[in-house]
DNA sequence: TGTAAGATTCTA
DNA sequence: AGAATCTTACAC
């Protein structure tokens, strides 16, 4: 399959390109493994205007890779434990970043991982971890690939997972999952098909 | 140097 | 519903 370009990540729709994720399929080489995973639910965080994104109050040491160019990952520790995974996307100067909430394994074989029906779950399941932050997507070791686009009818919209800090950002739509997949984190019953928005 | 708060997960 | 667990950010 076609490794994604750079141009991909440049886009500056981050929640377009939150939608465009879904079905894509992260490669990550470790352990002399080729782990392929297929994205089935992401979140939109904005570097502007979004205080549920880490960049809200400017840069910091932690998340200064969200301001550089996208194409690289942001990779931080949640509750001192989890690693959770995401795509810089846009130009640099602008903190957009998509996080990966889910994946399910590509290849039948692949079901003896662990669990991977969470943001931190998945991340521990192939060993993906903090110390890889900033690394490039357009690299031998880490890349997406595309697959065909979904239509409206497989995704489903919700808000944000875990965000209740963020006031009224907390209410954006911009969680996005494919319906048919047992691998996503958590369903909401507010949660709509995006072909009824 | 101290402290409060997590983009979560697991258990009771 | 509550604990686990520790880095990060920011106040003093």
């Amino acid at each position: 399959m076609e490794k994604l370009s750079k141009e991909f990540y440049l886009q500056n729709n981050v929640v377009s390109v939150a939608k465009q994720l879904l079905g894509k399929v992260i490669n990550y080489q470790n352990d002399g493994i080729l782990h392929q995973l297929k994205i089935v639910e992401t979140e939109a965080y904005r570097g502007f205007n979004d205080k549920a994104c880490h960049a809200s109050g400017g840069m910091t040491k932690r998340n200064t890779v969200m301001f550089m160019e996208g194409g690289r990952c942001y990779i931080y520790l949640c509750y001192g434990i989890h690693h959770l995974f995401n795509i810089v996307t846009n130009s640099e100067g602008t903190a957009d970043a998509i996080l990966v909430r889910a994946v399910e394994p590509v290849n039948q074989s692949d079901y003896i991982y662990p669990a991977t029906d969470g943001p931190g779950k998945w991340t521990k399941a192939i060993g993906l971890k903090k110390d890889k932050t900033g690394q490039s997507l357009i690299s031998d070791e880490l890349f997406l690939t595309n697959m065909p686009e979904l239509s409206d009818e497989e995704i489903m919209v919700s808000t944000r997972i875990g965000v209740d800090y963020a006031g009224k950002d907390a209410l954006n739509p911009w969680r996005f999952y494919i319906n048919e997949s047992e691998f996503v984190s958590k369903r909401l019953k507010e949660d709509f098909l995006l072909s009824e928005l």
